[in-house]
DNA sequence: TCAATACACATACGCTGCGTATGCGAAATT
DNA sequence: AATTTCGCATACGCAGCGTATGTGTATTGA
């Protein structure tokens, strides 16, 4: 069985990435004191130190975990599709929707790059990018696609679903101008589309 | 005549910019002391909190500078072209070319947004897209684009090209997958070309 | 031209917050 | 049961920001 020491320290983690999702979600990661946020979850700066080696391991390990969950929720968008190109536009809005929640927006669209780099360097391979190449990449075989490099493709539809997101998440009515991206969005994706001869 | 401490004074500030610009890009925003800053300049933290107000102020006063140079080579890209709708991708191609600056890319794309908030927020407006956005109207009323939101067709033309800018400065050989990056732009961008009936 | 004033910037201080070194107690090993 | 391991707390030092205060030079008014 699993030791009772690496229960509790998986606990401990866990209660650890909880807490800095919240507050690095709510005063940004800059602003967020680690003695709060240890505090906040029943330790110190100790436990933070020992399981991810400093400030930068745990908004590494927050990252990973949200990345983790938008994965998720773009693989039941894309299933939900009944072609596979209305998949690909279906995971494009799901992204553009998840982005509407201030904790993927904080802590994955503007601290997450400026702490951790280039998104698409993470560790996780960014999965969520992975997702998009490996869909175009089917599309584009399948013909209905024209033939350009997949992975450029990928990182302009999640660039271009990112950016909207940002938009309607700064809007003053959000949901008032979503379908307006979701809209603009569908039209330039036609872009890729096979010319039929 | 302009006083002459209100001349030194600009002096200040635009020797305070020139150390910042230099020291956010080579050492990212967190990580640049105002102390070795402002001494670089020659001055010390009081100038700068005399003139910008704080780190932040500063981290604006040069995102506002840096803004105003992509401008400005937008507008030369633009003028070049043959056609406005040419224009536009010339303005797209661009901008990914600049985003390829290390100075660009860690001030204005990774730190930037974490530091100042969401670009579209700017004080500057952001000239960059309120430029594009003012093209993409206009080729909505010539009958050559689809009558899409403007503003979000912008927005979304221009997060596709940041983010190929953003994949080309982190892959190993950036200026070999440059031109896959503006290949992938163009075909996009037709997505929102008026389909002829 | 000379006093008085304003003001741009330097200096000095305190506080917050990170990283590291050390200590302790409970689980694991023998 | 004795010993070791190790997860976490405690304690310390230091860097860096923001503010309050000082100072010298440019400006104003007579």
């Amino acid at each position: 069985m699993a030791t009772k020491r690496a229960q509790k320290m998986e606990e401990t983690r866990a209660k650890l990435i909880r807490a800095a999702r919240e507050a690095f979600a709510s005063k940004g990661y800059a602003a967020a004191s680690m003695d709060e946020l240890t505090a906040e979850a029943g330790l110190t700066r100790g436990a933070l130190y020992h399981n991810f080696g400093g400030k930068q391991g745990l908004m590494q390990a927050v990252v990973d975990q949200i990345d983790q969950e938008m994965v998720e929720r773009m693989l039941v968008a894309q299933a939900r599709a009944a072609s596979r190109w209305e998949g690909l536009l279906e995971e494009g809005v799901a992204y553009i929707e998840m982005a509407l929640e201030p904790e993927v927006q904080r802590i994955m669209l503007l601290d997450g790059p400026a702490v951790l780099g280039d998104p698409s360097q993470w560790p996780n391979q960014n999965a969520c990018l992975l997702r998009t190449t490996q869909t175009i990449q089917a599309l584009i075989d399948e013909g209905t696609v024209k033939p350009v490099d997949a992975e450029a493709a990928a990182r302009l539809i999640n660039g271009a679903a990112l950016n909207a997101a940002l938009w309607i998440a700064a809007a003053d009515e959000p949901h008032a101008v979503l379908p307006k991206a979701v809209e603009a969005f569908r039209q330039l994706a036609t872009g890729l589309l096979q010319t039929e001869g």
